[in-house]
DNA sequence: TATTGTTATACTCTATAACTATA
DNA sequence: TATAGTTATAGAGTATAACAATA
């Protein structure tokens, strides 16, 4: 009983820090794209346009996970201040292509190296085989709550 | 250099898992509080009751780290769902006095107890030592998370 | 004079539904 | 008939600034 009880404190605390961890890296977010004149939301849409290439606003939608509509208030932010371009599609005439400006480009190369130096900053002084257990448990939770999530899909 | 540049590969998938966690963790609490009408932001406003007690508004907005006007927007949508009352205050009448209502209390609990079973259903399987060490990884991510928060400030 | 909360205003993210142009 | 994107409308979270009532 005493055995079972600890666990469950262990538990909630390992949870707790968790969402502690989640809130802290949105803040970190939030604060830093600020700077650059970007908000979570836009820079995400800026993300998958680095992996993506030029695409299409319904590519856009389908990556994030968004509606159309919102994309289109994405992209005119973006455009609005200056990280995008909309130009009528090369062979579709209902869609648009959504391409880097040169702001936009070169933003979303330092927000990757700053990614990068974020990554270092806060697992630099982990041991490797620390970190790999770090890693691997945190797999393990991802995984488990990818199940929940699907679970409640019903 | 391949020692290096390996070491950096291993920071960055655990970045990227944090990362996805927070989003994920984002993810099961929306969907979770939706089903008893609530959000994100209001879910928190009520944790923060229940922790505190009946307060005052300018209470909650310090404790949440928001602005006066979004507490009043928060509270306007938790006493037109029935969750909080405002009441005066006993003793300082530019105060108004936010009190959970029947509905409220209960639902607060029901999350309390299921911030618990998440808790078990995402790390039931860890093994104690194996728990121990991420919990512990996580509070030095934490601290040095905190630490650049500050540092940016200035 | 300082504090509490509201009204006024504005911006961002988000969604659904109706509609236009095009495939 | 189906798809791409916009307009229309709406709700939620967030902020600052001006203001009223009270301390």
């Amino acid at each position: 009983m005493v055995k079972y009880h600890q666990y469950m404190v262990g538990a909630e605390q390992a949870l707790d820090r968790v969402l502690e961890l989640a809130v802290l890296m949105n803040d970190d977010m939030t604060r830093t794209l600020a700077k650059d004149g970007l908000t979570v939301s836009r820079a995400h849409l800026l993300w998958v346009l680095r992996q993506r290439g030029p695409c299409t606003q319904s590519v856009l939608a389908e990556q994030l996970g968004v509606s159309a509509r919102n994309v289109t208030g994405l992209v005119d932010g973006l455009v609005a201040t200056g990280f995008v371009t909309r130009e009528p599609h090369p062979t579709d005439r209902r869609a648009t292509h959504v391409s880097f400006t040169e702001r936009g480009a070169t933003t979303t190369a330092v927000m990757e190296s700053d990614h990068r130096e974020l990554a270092h900053t806060l697992f630099a002084d982990m041991a490797t085989g620390e970190l790999d257990h770090f890693t691997r448990s945190l797999g393990d939770v991802l995984a488990r709550l990818r199940t929940r999530l699907e679970a409640e899909d019903e």
